[in-house]
Formats: C-alpha cells, structure tokens, sequence
DNA sequence: AACTCTAAGTTGTATATACAACATTAGCAA
DNA sequence: TTGCTAATGTTGTATATACAACTTAGAGTT
C-alpha cells in the first residue's frame, strides 16, 4: 500500500468511525454532568447506578450489570465505594452468591439532592446537542436495549 | 415519607437521562471495536489518537486533546504507551513545551492492518444502531465539534 | 445424597479518564 | 532586557472500564 492508499484510509475512518464520535460524546456529556454533581460527591456514573437500584431493587449486581451492559466486575468495585457511603446496602443474606441491592437512606437522600444538578446537566447537554441530537441519543440507546 | 416524590424523580431521570444512555452506547460501541482490534493489539480510544496524529500531524499534544475533547493529562499517557510500540514518534525538538507528535513506522503499518477489523466493527455497530441510529450519532457529534 | 457443572461475585492487572498541583517556557509588557 | 503571565506538558491520585483467573454456591443429574 502506498501512502496514498494509506491517507484514503485516514480519511474514511476520520470521517466515519461511529466509535470515535461515540468517545467523544461520552467524554463531553460525562464532563457536563460530573461538573454539575461535583458538589454533591457524586459521578454521574454512580448515579447511573443508584438509580437502576432504586428504580428496580432489590436486584442482583449481575442484573444491574446486564442493565447497564456493563461488566460485573466493574459494577462490583463501583457498588463497593457506593456502599462505603451508605448509598447502597445489600438485603438478605448478603454474602455469598445471592446478594441483592437497594438503596439506602442516604442514597435516597442523595437523589432528592442531586435533582436540580441533574436538571441543569440535561438542560445543558440538550442545549449542546440539539432537539434532534438528544432524540437521536434515546433512539440509539432504545435499540441497544431492545437488543440486549 | 416523600416516596413518593422519590420515585417520581428516579422516573424521570431513568426515562430521560442522556448521560446514562450516552455512557451505555459508549461501553457497548467501544466493546465491540475493541474487540475487532484486540487481535492487532490495539484499542479504539488509541486508533482515535493515531488516526488524528496522521490525518494533522505534525501536531501538538494539546491540538490533540483539545480535537478529541480529552483532558491533556490523558492524552500525555496515552500517547506515552503508543510511543513505546513505535506508532508515534515526536519531531523536531521534543523536549520541554513546544513538542510536535507524527505518526511512526509502526504507526503507518498497523492503520493499514486494521482496515478490515474497523470495516467490520463498523458495520456491526451499524447494525445494532440502525442507520438513524449511526446518522443520529453523527450528527450529535457535529452539533459538539462545532461548539468545541 | 453425592457429583458435576455452571452462574455469580471477587481479585489481579492494564488502560482510559479527569482533576489538582507542579515545572517549564513562550509571549508579552514595561 | 527583564519580569510577569498564561499556556504546555508531566505527575500524583482517584474512579471507570474490561479481561482473565479464581472461588463459591446453586441447580440439576444420577
């Protein structure tokens, strides 16, 4: 392959690669909301968490995990930290292999806190993104799920 | 108790959050790209650099960062690991601040490697998305590059 | 009941990411 | 020229992420 070949290469996959854009997005809104939630000692990562736990626990971490498409063991560290401020506790017999998660008081406390951060966060993403740009998102993240 | 109000929150944060839907098409994308690459060694978030330092180089670290909306610290690391397999040297006078970073041999060979696996993961991740799918990303990136 | 086998969760390791603090230097101003 | 300021890049620390290997406990099978 010669260089030309080598620079139409580039070109395709600096204009077309999903996961760059992707990448970029994550970063960019991640920073909008991490800046928002700064005051409150949470990311938004957390709170991505905390919210499938108390929309739908108690739950196993392997459920969350499957929920969010995430690995088990990264949903295990996160939770621990989670659990370190009481955010989350685990009902029943905890040890083991059948553990289940739900909030706990000061994850509840949190959430009520974290709402006009979130607001602001979201305003501001859509603002960046656009009417359609946002649609766009929860179109692409409806299909990801409805394939999960 | 104000469960009530609670759980009102934790709906409508579930229901519409763009970060959680962002976040979850960025482990789900980056997934499948890295593991299209996995057997040349690489990973997507490294394909972005190289694919950025031989479409603009010689360029700056912080062109770079700021091209990719990526902190300047993660990039520096980044960019530390690619320079041991030779993908990207510096030219010119590295050291200090004014240091300009070009694709290397090693570089040129491994983009001309993966065409066929980023052809493939691209596509799949086509599939899963749909072509709104991938269109909307597309055009929620631009909405950002041109803001950036 | 005992055995096997698989699913669930944890731990080790590596990369990606960001913030804060630091060192250095280029650019500008007096 | 000299001195200040802002930009540039690196390093320390913490979290997020995934893969591989491991441990343990359910679930079936016989």
């Amino acid at each position: 392959m010669k260089n030309d070949t080598l620079m139409k290469t580039v070109d395709l996959i600096a204009s077309e690669c999903i996961a760059v854009r992707i990448r970029l997005l994550n970063r960019t809104v991640t920073n909008i909301f991490d800046n928002a939630l700064r005051p409150l000692g949470m990311k938004v990562s957390q709170l991505n968490v905390l919210i499938v736990v108390a929309k739908r626990g108690p739950i196993s971490p392997g459920d969350v995990a499957r929920r969010l498409n995430m690995e088990k063991s990264t949903l295990s560290r996160n939770v621990d930290r989670m659990k370190i401020h009481g955010w989350i506790k685990v009902s029943g017999g905890q040890s083991g292999r059948k553990q289940l998660l739900e909030i706990g008081t000061a994850g509840r406390k949190l959430i009520r806190k974290s709402l006009p951060a979130w607001k602001k966060a979201q305003a501001r993403t859509e603002a960046l993104l656009g009417q359609r740009g946002a649609g766009a998102i929860h179109q692409a993240a409806n299909a990801v799920w409805t394939q999960l």
